[in-house]
DNA sequence: GATGAATGAGATTTCATTCAT
DNA sequence: TATGAATGAAATCTCATTCAT
């Protein structure tokens, strides 16, 4: 019950992130999202006041959807090392599954100015590597350690969207997560 | 002694680069860039066809300008090792040294569709990481390692830009060099 | 009952009309259309995709307009001398009462470069003619009675037009069609 | 002696003569005169103050030649049987021999407002057949026999041009002289 | 809520003309 | 005389936004 509200909001939101997310935010206009909703331009205006809100909403929403997945890895508990695994995994099946929502985020934070939300999904992951950073279990700084994970999976991510890469998810995510932990945990002696 | 052939064409193409690598392309407009260079938007017509041929031009010139800085860290010679070590060296100093043609790069190549130009810097890149690869010195896939070096020098250039991550540059270099030697050479056993 | 639909197209048309007719196509400008109808000139981009559109629409209405009429003239029937001197009415009377529609295609045909419409009106003519030649009704070859019949229909309307000459239309319908009969028609001896 | 006069101001003349009589006046730059000539644009400005400058220039001289030629057909003297065939000889003749120039004032004629010079070609046919006229050798009015003349070579010319007709230039002059003494002149009874 | 015509500002591009060299 | 860069006005077209229905 008032689960229904605004159906068609939904399918603005929806329309708008896979256009914004396939064409760049300048070259979707309203009338696009219109035409890709069913509905006429002026219809838009009736659940946004301009095609900016459209734009924060949808930020705002998936930085929300992918801080939760973060924070879910997060909270499963286990070691460190358990855990930056899962981060990483996290990471990886939100691109993959959401591929749209991710285009998008990496698409507004090239574009546009320093973002205006505050909590940005990096942030709680650079705080977990703090802490790895301060228990010795990190073998870099903090920044660069997330600067190389988030790096290295918006371009794997790209690669496979453009069939650069032919591997498979699966062997992408494995080989991934491996790579990173060679790269940014100690070498263990012994 | 002819050197001072079309200064202007040279003014015009710096300025949208500027203009470009910050705003994005369809937000610079023409005017915009000649402004930037203190003529009339008319101007820029005797030197361009359009506003795409300006973005084209810089394109082509950035790509080989890049390609070439790796090319020399390529022939400079030595163990794959240290091969290894001077391109991503390259990398970082071309994006801490150019960092509107570095930005421009990425910026196009997110939003503009599969580049027509045929030799991209990635594919020396790649070259070499086959090469390491089948004689056993690369520890994963090479567009999986390309990926990570080219995907990881982005976001620290990033990071650094935005004033995110606060140690110098030549810290950055280091420990990047560093953590990508980690991830993606084998450990040396003994 | 649906009858409005599309008024200000309409609009468009006859404006526009009225304005290639007078002053060309490239001397008149989608702006001056805009005025005449009394919008602005992005309402004009509602109803056209572009400036040619319009040219394209009006000319392709205009074109079936006459081929109506002098089918019609055929169709009436009657010996061929008779359907002869109907034709030439229908086209001086297609010119005097749409001197606007009759104007426009005479400048199109002397612009643009070899239409891309088939069925042009002067070819249900020059079928006619043909018929005519092939009984020995007509004294000259059919490509050139077409052009005589044409080209002084147009010199005429020209000449009214522009108060060159003096004499009402209807004397110019008589004196054109005897003209012409006299001059395409062979001396019935005896 | 002085004759060398401004080769090159000639040679401009030539150029756009051609150009617009080909794409017409405004799809004519005067970048694409200058072209022909293979001169750049500003020294255009040295020979001529405007493009319009170029275009009276252009439309004074081939009115004046026309003129000549039909002056030179009255001139000859014969009878007015004689001198009418000679004079649309001289039309066809100029038209199919000037074609540029024809194409010209055609269409300078058709998109121009009244012309500002005053001594028309078709002035000087105009009183021949007034001429004609008061001797009883015309069976229409001058005016009108004027515009079935020049319309009908006209429009003879543009057939031909366009490949529409395909007899022979000869075939054509005598067939269209015989057409028009048909339409023009008085039976002669016996 | 929805439609779709219209506005108005602005973007790209064209081009006759001027002017320093 | 000639060059060609530059101007400045105007043309075509786009599009976010408004508004009457």
């Amino acid at each position: 019950m008032g689960e229904k509200r605004s159906d068609t909001k939904d399918k603005i939101l929806e329309a708008a992130l896979k256009l914004f997310s396939r064409k760049g935010f300048r070259e979707t206009t309203v009338k696009d999202i219109a035409k890709e909703v069913g509905i006429t331009e002026g219809a838009i205006y009736r659940h946004f006041h301009s095609k900016d809100e459209i734009i924060q909403e949808l930020l705002s929403s998936i930085t929300k959807e992918l801080r939760e997945e973060i924070q879910k890895a997060i909270d499963e508990g286990g070691s460190e090392e358990e855990t930056f695994t899962k981060i990483v995994e996290a990471l990886i099946r939100y691109a993959f599954t959401k591929p749209e929502s991710f285009r998008f985020l990496n698409l507004y934070h090239l574009l546009k100015d320093y973002p205006r939300i505050t909590h940005l999904p990096g942030e709680l992951v650079l705080k977990f590597l703090n802490n790895m950073y301060a228990k010795g279990k990190l073998s870099t700084h903090p920044e660069i350690a997330l600067a190389v994970i988030t790096g290295s999976v918006e371009r794997i991510f790209i690669f496979k969207e453009r069939n650069f890469i032919k591997h498979d998810k699966n062997t992408l995510k494995e080989q991934l997560i491996k790579t990173l932990q060679k790269a940014l945990t100690p070498k263990n002696p012994t």
